[in-house]
DNA sequence: TGTTTAATGATTATCGATGATGATCAGTTT
DNA sequence: AAACTGATCATCATCGATAATCATTAAACA
């Protein structure tokens, strides 16, 4: 897999809007991101960088910049001057994200749900359409990237460049299911969490206080139903 | 300046535990912050990459990590493709800054309060006291360190990788009245903002719910004293 | 035979150099 | 005079190559 230098050229630009700049970085970034989703990296698989770097026609350096970013996004564990591998997260672990997920998510919902313009709901119900479509194609990876990208426009709906920093910590929320362990993708109802997430936009137009308790109901919710699936799976036993 | 190899060679290790390992990018890192803590560095100085490699003695290269991990912290601001500089926060920007902390701190020190261990106490109280001498010494670098370090240990005790990584994006929290505006430090009892933390640590020791609630309250006071300071200095008149 | 020390191999961290980017400014065109 | 064009400059992003790190294995030793 080379990464396209041409990736602007058949893209027309109708809005005028600035183009978003992607540094290599980035793009390295998310090129390892899609091969997560895809399951050709499975949680414990060993990133190597200089073969990610022949892969994708970059500099070792270039990757290595790329996994720290994934590693402070808790996607990849980094190994100081050892190897990097795809976040393997333990029961522990999951529950210590659902923590943080409770603190920060309603917490920005409530921020953005303040702030909140037409343009914003515009884009999340791009996202939200796109994890429709994946969802009935079941096309798991397209679901993964559409939900991580809401949760990240989300974030920046905020208006606090603190507070989207502080949600990097927590990127590997929405396919935190897929860093349990090495077996196949849990079975999940992926249209149902399409929904869910739709429900999650019309709670954001309704005001801050809809939109944080939504949240937290929500997050109490998917934490349940992981709990459930994984003890269910015996990937790690809760307790 | 340049950065000492033989940090560790005077430094004998009592008690046997593993030596922290310091990477060059962490090093220059720190050198960069002690500058800025110095007032050698001050909001809205340019930090040409260039000129820092070869006053620190390594390779731009090695600064741009440091000044991208900075740039996460929010302590610079990187501009893609054009220089990065000593951040200058807005009043609106403090406000932000302050909103995050008051979800993430109260937070960090609930779950800490629940495992803190002796050890744990002492490498806080270890700060404390730095914090306290740096005070009579009025050496306000030295106790822009200390603060900087006993919030990093505070979070490091919430065992809860998450959580530490998201606090990284508030970890300029602690020297943020530096970050404000290019005039003087503002005037501010140190003495004072020593004790402010013993009461943390003791907190602490009384559990999640003291500790949580008395966050909350220290970073309300804390609030409400640089919107006095700063209205008063008419650095950034808040609106 | 168990323990310490020295080579090996795999991999990352860092370097020095190159290529890209975007601001600025002078010269040219309208 | 304003708008365009191309050159120049400061600076960063990325590269290819080297040095450093650490687990493992082999060798030396007691």
């Amino acid at each position: 897999m080379i990464i396209d230098d041409d990736q602007f050229v058949n893209t027309f630009n109708m809005s005028m809007s600035p183009i978003a700049i992607v540094t290599r970085v980035d793009q390295v970034r998310r090129a390892i991101l899609s091969q997560i989703f895809s399951g050709a990296l499975k949680p414990g698989d060993r990133l190597v960088e200089a073969r990610l770097a022949s892969e994708l026609g970059v500099s070792q350096a270039t990757v290595n910049a790329a996994l720290q970013d994934m590693h402070n996004q808790g996607i990849v564990n980094k190994m100081l001057n050892r190897f990097t591998e795809v976040s393997r997260y333990t029961w522990r672990e999951l529950e210590n994200l659902f923590s943080v997920r409770m603190i920060l998510e309603p917490a920005a919902a409530e921020m953005a749900a303040r702030t909140l313009t037409p343009e914003g709901v515009r884009r999340l119900t791009t996202q939200v359409d796109q994890m429709r479509a994946a969802a009935r194609l079941n096309d798991i990876p397209l679901f993964c990237l559409a939900d991580y990208t809401f949760h990240q426009e989300t974030y920046a709906l905020s208006c606090n460049s603190f507070l989207v920093q502080a949600c990097q910590a927590i990127a590997a929320a929405p396919f935190a299911y897929i860093l349990c362990g090495s077996a196949d993708p849990l079975p999940a109802d992926y249209l149902a969490l399409a929904e869910d997430h739709q429900e999650i936009v019309t709670a954001l137009q309704k005001g801050p206080e809809a939109a944080g308790r939504l949240l937290r109901e929500r997050i109490e919710a998917w934490r349940a139903h992981s709990e459930h699936a994984l003890s269910a799976a015996a990937l790690t036993p809760p307790g």
